[in-house]
DNA sequence: CGCGTTTACGTCGTTCGTAACGATA
DNA sequence: TATCGTTACGAACGACGTAAACGCG
């Protein structure tokens, strides 16, 4: 199909800067600044991609730009296809040529990033030294805002699954909670397994809620009808357990977030069973190409993951397909200072 | 993440240059000319493509290109994707600017580009007389490799359905064949139904196999232990009457093949039954765009088929999806002169 | 008047076609 | 020597940035 008259050819810088002032609240200047170019050049360019086009991409508002048209919604649809694989025919090269550099953003939370990434990273700097490293770290919501943003590779967070709607997700581990107490404290004593009751009898420092699903924890609780004296909540670990040292209260944090260090003066007593068990995962586009580190990446955070798997959600249309491609019953289990992940049940 | 030392952006017009030469046999020459562009300039884009990916796309012998490298061939796949897209922003924006105007590509056989479709492309044209109409005949074979080459928007055939993986299929009406006769023929005098073990009895005339899926004629009878007695074999109906009104032999063809005008000096008895019923669908790009006019035409040609249900085609991911999305039982039979299809049982 | 967009214009880099050259079979 | 790809070069075009004008709040 042959359209129309095409004086000058679509480029495209235009869909580039399309996309651009798209994203930047339709604010050429903005625009521009971020492309680093200057302003008239922005604003000729999309003049002339709609007069190419013969449309209007844009309402506007006296000089400025007031909203998107339905066709320039259309129009920005398809552009972001576009650029996204002149992209991945960038890294396709990239990835022939030197194998070996590039970039690798990664956007997280703090308990990965402090407790599990570590000793992932170490081994992938070795590995890959001419990489350079971007982590990032933020709340679920942050992260998600990086993912549209287009800045990062991998996400990795815990639950929240719905925030990132528009990336594949690999569920990586799972992992339990962890009862913190000082090493005299007297649930130390006890012969059995700790019950919530026996929780809901000592104020709990645990974290901030909005995270693995809207307080799972205190569902927990209020299912055996008891009500949790929470008397501290914090975004991470290491200032519950500087509270815990304090004597505030028991803490309730990620297994994974035990460190040996602790063991100096804290106990960690298991959870298990005692909270729904956490899944965490490993999130990436859809469409983006996946360079050989990355792949590599992906195998030392989770090596039960085969390559063939990854291979196969290229091909996955829809969450749960992977979902189920992974199985998520047989998860490896993390377990903070007792490392080695061992199977689940 | 952001990549390597880009020198030059790269640009649309490599990639298309690029294709072109992928299509045409790795020859730039030949390249060029379809491009409307001197050789020279094709060359020298190329060059500065693979300079700026940091690779070799093909393989060079000598000065000659040889081959595509395995990077070329990733290369090439993406890029078919941004020519593509940018394809259909240029068919959205046309739709936008004038609705009415535009090119429509269809390649068909012959069975349906002499009965089916001159009354549909009548219609159609008195609604979207500034549409420019591309009517292509050819095999099925000759059809895919148009589709292949990317110049039709439609396709539409019988059977033969592994041709176009690469299409969109949308089963669009059911035909059974009729049996010709010369007027006064034996056979118009059976009070009976005509059995597959009558027509053993004559010569048969009918269209060359490979058509709606290796000779399923030939195997209804063999089904029955019967050998037919073929004794000429024709493209396509119009040759098969000539034949059939010169008394060479009993003409089975395609119930839609039967003109109205025929029946001065034949006859058109019903197959109904003794052979399996054919299905002729309409095919599109899964990916690309169509147009207010294109969908048009698809409810011109098969009426049955809602706005709605095309629109669900955009998502399906296999041709089973589709296929259970049209239901192919209840579709509508077509029959030929005495017209006015009818839904089948 | 500040903010943001558009217009105007000079500079510079790129594309394109022609023509000449090189290599291959 | 015929075919195909590369190199060379001048003309035309297009992109970019600076400076200035314009509209709107």
């Amino acid at each position: 199909m042959h359209v129309g008259s095409m004086r000058g050819p679509m480029k495209l810088q235009q869909l580039k800067y399309l996309l651009a002032i798209a994203d930047n609240g339709l604010n050429i200047t903005a625009a521009a600044e971020r492309l680093y170019t200057s302003q008239p050049g922005v604003s000729k360019q999309l003049k002339l991609l709609e007069e190419e086009l013969g449309l209007q991409l844009f309402t506007r508002k006296g000089k400025s730009l007031g909203g998107v048209t339905a066709a320039g919604r259309q129009v920005i649809e398809r552009a972001r296809v576009v650029m996204q694989e002149v992209e991945n025919i960038r890294s396709l090269a990239s990835d022939y040529y030197h194998e070996e550099e590039g970039t690798l953003s990664i956007a997280t939370t703090h308990t990965q990033a402090r407790y599990v990434l570590p000793a992932v990273i170490k081994e992938f700097r070795s590995r890959y030294p001419k990489v350079s490293l971007e982590l990032h770290q933020g709340t679920s919501e942050q992260i998600a805002d990086m993912v549209s943003a287009n800045e990062i590779d991998f996400a990795i967070a815990t639950g929240s699954r719905d925030l990132f709607s528009n990336l594949l997700l690999v569920p990586s581990y799972h992992w339990d909670r962890k009862i913190l107490v000082p090493r005299s404290h007297e649930l130390t004593k006890l012969e059995r397994k700790i019950t919530l009751r026996d929780l809901a009898e000592y104020p709990l420092v645990t974290y901030v809620f909005s995270f693995g699903g809207q307080s799972s924890l205190k569902r927990a609780f209020a299912d055996e009808g008891l009500e949790p004296d929470v008397v501290f909540t914090a975004r991470d670990a290491d200032v519950i357990k500087t509270y815990v040292r304090m004597g505030l209260g028991v803490g309730i944090v990620a297994s994974m977030a035990e460190d040996c260090e602790d063991r100096k003066d804290l106990s960690a007593l298991s959870a298990e069973g005692l909270f729904p068990r956490s899944t965490t995962w490993i999130g990436f586009r859809k469409d983006a190409v996946l360079r050989r580190y990355m792949l590599d990446f992906v195998q030392l955070f989770a090596p039960h993951i085969t390559a063939d798997q990854l291979e196969s959600t290229r091909h996955a249309r829809s969450q749960e397909e992977i979902d189920a491609l992974f199985d998520t019953q047989s998860l490896p289990v993390r377990n903070g200072c007792s490392d080695g992940m061992t199977a689940a049940a």
